[in-house]
DNA sequence: CTGTTTATCGTCAAGGAGACGACTATGATC
DNA sequence: GATCATAGTCGTCTCCTTGACGATAAACAG
């Protein structure tokens, strides 16, 4: 197949965000309102076409900037950022009404943020939580959630990027990426409660991820934030694979 | 941002095909010479361009059938084929001398093939051991193996292919669909052992499949094709996730 | 018939995980 | 200030899985 510049389709490349924080025990997504059609009105994920010279990630980081304010740290950042990594890639030929677009979706994990800054051009922006996007069969949507619909396939990618943190917190130190820089234990067990929507043991929890070398290290502070006793304060250690995994309870 | 068709920059978009088997006890990946420029005569993962109203898997599949004549299966398929899945996308702004091109890999598993069958662009195509490939610092090349420079950022991808079969056979059934229909422990761990790289324990690892629910079903035949002792032959079962997953060694 | 190869079953000790009791140190409430 | 509720932390016990490895079984090669 000799090279024709023509033989090629052109296509749009966009990247969409999957941000994910944990805000009052429960596992959030951000989601903007579309300012014009095709969904106007409806919500979705943040996203944006990727510059002419501009690599994937950094269309990602870009977007993640004028939504949010956050500066990612990649794989081995130390920033007070929050954590991003590349998704998956959809492109049906009909996912958007208008052309034919390819999406690169990026995973990003956040410590809770105040309030979600409205987009730099002016779309309103909001937490919800993971539970009344994803609709029924991801978890019962609480009376009073009215079901919301996402813009073109961003339900499914939503749902793929909810379960990549699902899997991922499993195996990875990446469930500190939804922590502040200085955090409890209790904090960090919550984080997992919200993720994965269970129970844990606080006392189980605590020897695992005290008993884990380079997981956490103690900074000498405590805190009682949470109430109760005062808790020791803890960074991410060094270590990003946790070995054994953290088991995600039956059922 | 109102839509302005003039707003956004093309793109060209591929799939680059990790196409992973295992010969003769070792980890191979499929490569094809290149016909043109650019490096015109280096060999590099098959793939091409997506046509105009073709989903991203269906471009796979095609590539995949125009180079081996195996057909995929999805996630739940049964066909003889491999197993096919998307790997990541990859969008270096100068990946491609040519133009801007985003190329979104895939990942195949197959069984072992007799021959590669000749492009049906009349490109040559062998299987090469994975560790040649990766050069040095991936286990070392053995002598007599000269070291292959991939063209493009094709290093990047397999070694990220690679990866990803080397974790996934870790907590799923994968390591299956390298194995022809029918196959005994012994074919199942020698596929383990060359993924990993490393050899396991035969009656700790029997122990292991054997006693994992719904990963393997007996289907009464036995075998003798690898010497020894007949083997009972088993099918994989419906069982996609291992749980407890199949530990891999420690170094 | 004997050695070699591969498959398969069994045993044992070490370590991790789930269940859960007990104690500690705060703030809130009476 | 005593009491209570709330979290955090340390221990214990049992069950299960794993890793190491002995032993037996069933084929083939000489």
């Amino acid at each position: 197949m000799p090279y024709d510049p023509s033989a090629f389709p052109p296509f749009a490349v966009t990247v969409d965000l999957v941000v994910l924080t944990v805000r009052s025990h429960a596992l959030c997504a951000l989601v903007v309102r579309r300012g014009e059609p095709p969904y106007q009105g409806r919500w979705a994920l943040p996203g944006g076409f990727v510059r002419a010279d501009e690599d994937l990630a950094a269309a990602a980081a870009r977007e993640l900037k004028e939504e949010t304010g956050l500066r990612p740290h990649g794989p081995e950042g130390k920033d007070t950022g929050a954590h991003l990594e590349q998704l998956a890639t959809y492109g049906d030929p009909y996912r958007d009404p208008r052309m034919r677009v390819v999406s690169v979706a990026h995973l990003v994990l956040s410590p809770d943020l105040p309030p979600p800054i409205a987009g730099g051009d002016a779309r309103s922006a909001r937490w919800s939580p993971a539970e009344s996007l994803l609709g029924p069969g991801e978890g019962l949507s609480r009376d009073g959630d009215q079901p919301v619909q996402l813009a073109f396939d961003h339900a499914q990618i939503l749902l793929d990027g909810v379960e990549r943190a699902r899997a991922k917190i499993e195996y990875s130190s990446l469930a500190t990426a939804f922590c502040p820089p200085e955090f409890t234990v209790g904090e960090l067990r919550r984080v997992y409660e919200a993720v994965w929507g269970v129970a844990l043991d606080p006392r189980n929890f605590h020897r695992k991820v005290t008993g884990t070398p380079g997981f956490l290290v103690p900074t000498g502070g405590t805190t009682t934030r949470q109430g109760g006793r005062p808790a020791q304060l803890f960074r991410a250690g060094g270590a990003t694979l946790l070995n054994p995994p953290m088991l995600r309870p039956e059922v």
